[in-house]
RNA sequence: GGGCGAGUAGCUCAAUGGUUAGAGCCGACCGCUCAUAACGGUCUGGUUGGGGGUUCGAGUCCCUCCUCGCCUACCA
């Protein structure tokens, strides 16, 4: 038994997120912490909604709300949202908690006691009637290189070349539209990540299991050379630039970097969760090397765009602070998942977001096409199409079908009670052989994270179900070897066990489903890779139910419904 | 501009430098009749983005060009 440490990377609070969002970092991560939780690992799996910046200073005032009153709507969204797709988190939390504040504040005052924070005047535009500095991106305006008339200060979409805010011709406030802006100078701290550099490096150069893409972008930035980061910003909503409730002088009107305290949440709502549990110290055998956590295995989630921050940055900050913090030692990223081969976009009407998603169908479908097309080695895509294909032929023909079959047969045939009596034969030995192979390979695709190959693995096994059945035809045996169909039956009943136990991280809600007609009880402990016990565990008189059909298929015209409301192809 | 990644069957994706580049879906055909018109089987389908090179042997390694995506530190 481990100890496993998994967090997603944090959904921004500004909305409810896409399915992009939850393919790229929560759903992953829930598979695999259900996969860990029924190999009887100790798990404890931390998100939290990410609440503070400028985007979340810009919607609320959109809403016409108080910033604070917005995050604490969305994040109720976004936690029921989770929920209603059976997202196992013990906790999901807020990075606007007096746990992430307090934990942010004392990792800069570590920092600033270690030599690693400088204060210095940085010249920034400031909007004169949005009475507040614009980050870069906020400033748009003509490009000069190449006269793009919606060039943002950071860079121009049009030519791609970046650039500086001063540099646009004509700039304007993207947030009000207004030309009345000035460069102001403002006091910033900066992390001094030079100075760690020596230390990251060397911790970098230990993970050598780390993804091609996370290794690459971490040595990118130190070939580079690592760059003094900003870490506090002007703004209002956000963890305050203080030490045990005194502001540091000339920092009562700013915060510090979202970026800063976001990372810093997984170790605060590991708190907030502790705290709410009544155990104030329990957090910290799963943070704290020098009190419990050197045996904790740290698994990272996120998207490619999380990558710097996650092997670079926040890094950086717990070294820097030169406490024995728990770093991460597996990260996993994933690349995104397109609409019909372009981006999810809220503005554009393109894509389908948490909420509508579960107005369509249950969250199992959503669950399942998202994993066994997980953006794991490159962009994938989303379209109705291969939806509805996937679902009705992997859930409702392969998978919702087979359980059925054997069910109904079992109660028209056996009276609903497994039948006893007879012994395996060839038929049965070949099942064995072919199910053990096929064990080893889903439970060695989940152990590495790898979605894709996970339920390509589990999808083949509930294949086997049905080309066994077709081959031993329990239905012609039964009118000449009723023992013959009893042991026929008795398997293939047996697999629907196994088919609940297997499919817990994949689809919970359905695996209950079919946990019911076997008169199981979940969660059940992940099978070992001895197919011929696995198969013997729901022994004979034992009672099984069929029940409603375990998946609708999709049909074409609900498509055409939903290509219509959503956007599709056309777009 | 720089860095990284990707480009393989109609579609979505596999393939430690090593038989004849595989799988699912789609399509065609055959079988089965327990089941959600479900299931099983067979078959069709490829100039591996273009062009060069290294090698006994290249989807894989090198060079170059094209296309797409991400990052480029003040969006998160």
């Amino acid at each position: 038994m481990s100890r496993i440490l998994i967090t997603s990377a944090l959904p921004y609070i500004n909305g409810i997120k896409h399915l992009g969002n939850l393919a790229g970092s929560m759903l992953p991560a829930d598979v695999y912490a259900r996969f860990k939780r029924a190999r009887g690992d100790e798990v404890l799996f931390i998100c939290a909604t990410d609440e503070h910046g400028t985007p979340a200073e810009l919607a609320a005032a959109k809403a016409g709300q108080d910033v604070r009153t917005y995050c604490a709507e969305q994040h109720d969204i976004q936690k029921s949202a989770g929920e209603a797709y059976g997202l196992s988190f013990d906790w999901f939390g807020r990075s606007s908690s007096t746990e992430n504040r307090d934990l942010t504040q004392s990792f800069a005052q570590a920092l600033e006691d270690n030599n690693l924070i400088e204060e210095r005047v940085d010249r920034m535009i400031y909007s004169i009637d949005d009475g507040r500095f614009l980050p870069d991106r906020y400033v748009e305006g003509t490009c000069p290189h190449c006269k793009f008339e919606k060039a943002r200060g950071d860079q121009c979409d049009n030519c791609g070349r970046l650039l500086d805010p001063t540099d646009l011709i004509d700039p304007y406030s993207s947030v009000s539209g207004s030309r009345n802006l000035e460069v102001r100078d403002t006091s910033h701290l900066y992390l001094l990540q030079t100075r760690v550099e020596p230390e990251l490096r060397a911790w970098i150069d230990t993970k050598s299991d780390w993804p091609q893409l996370a290794k690459s972008i971490a040595h990118k930035h130190l070939e580079e050379g690592l760059i003094d980061r900003g870490i506090t910003r002007d703004l209002s909503w956000g963890v305050p630039v203080a030490y045990e409730g005194t502001p540091r002088p000339g920092f009562e009107n700013k915060v510090f970097y979202v970026w800063f305290d976001a990372p810093i949440e997984y170790i605060a709502a590991t708190q907030e969760y502790f705290n709410q549990k009544g155990d104030p110290d329990g957090w910290k055998r799963w943070w704290r090397l020098d009190q419990g956590a050197e045996d904790v295995n740290y698994v990272q989630l996120m998207g490619k765009d999380n990558v710097a921050f996650h092997t670079v940055s926040f890094p950086a900050t717990i070294i820097g602070s030169g406490q024995p913090w728990k770093l991460v030692d597996t990260l996993k990223a994933f690349n995104w998942l397109n609409w019909y081969g372009g981006k999810f976009s809220t503005s554009m009407n393109r894509g389908v977001f948490m909420d509508q998603a579960l107005e369509l169908l249950p969250a199992d479908y959503w669950r399942w096409y998202l994993i066994a097309q997980s953006p794991e080695g490159s962009d994938s895509s989303f379209t109705w199409e291969q939806f509805q294909s996937t679902i009705n032929k992997d859930l409702a023909d392969v998978l919702g079908n087979f359980v059925n079959r054997i069910v109904k047969f079992t109660e028209s045939k056996f009276g609903g009670i497994v039948p006893e009596g007879g012994e395996a034969g060839p038929l049965e030995q070949k099942l064995y052989a072919d199910l053990s192979a096929l064990l080893t390979e889903a439970t060695e695709a989940f152990e590495a994270i790898e979605m894709r190959k996970a339920a390509q693995a589990v999808r083949r096994i509930w294949v086997l179900g049905n080309e066994y059945l077709q081959e031993a035809a329990p239905w012609t045996a039964f009118k000449t070897d009723p023992e013959r169909a009893a042991v026929i039956v008795r398997h293939g009943l047996n697999l629907v066990r196994l088919y609940a136990v297997l499919s817990q991280p994949l689809i919970p809600f359905a695996a209950q489903t079919i946990a019911d007609s076997a008169g199981l009880s979940l969660p059940q402990d992940w099978p070992t890779t001895d197919a011929q016990t696995e198969l013997s565990k729901l022994t004979a008189g034992t009672t099984v139910k069929s029940g409603e059909v375990l998946f609708k298929k999709i049909e074409d015209d609900q498509l055409t419904t939903w290509a219509e409301r959503f956007g599709g192809a056309e777009a």
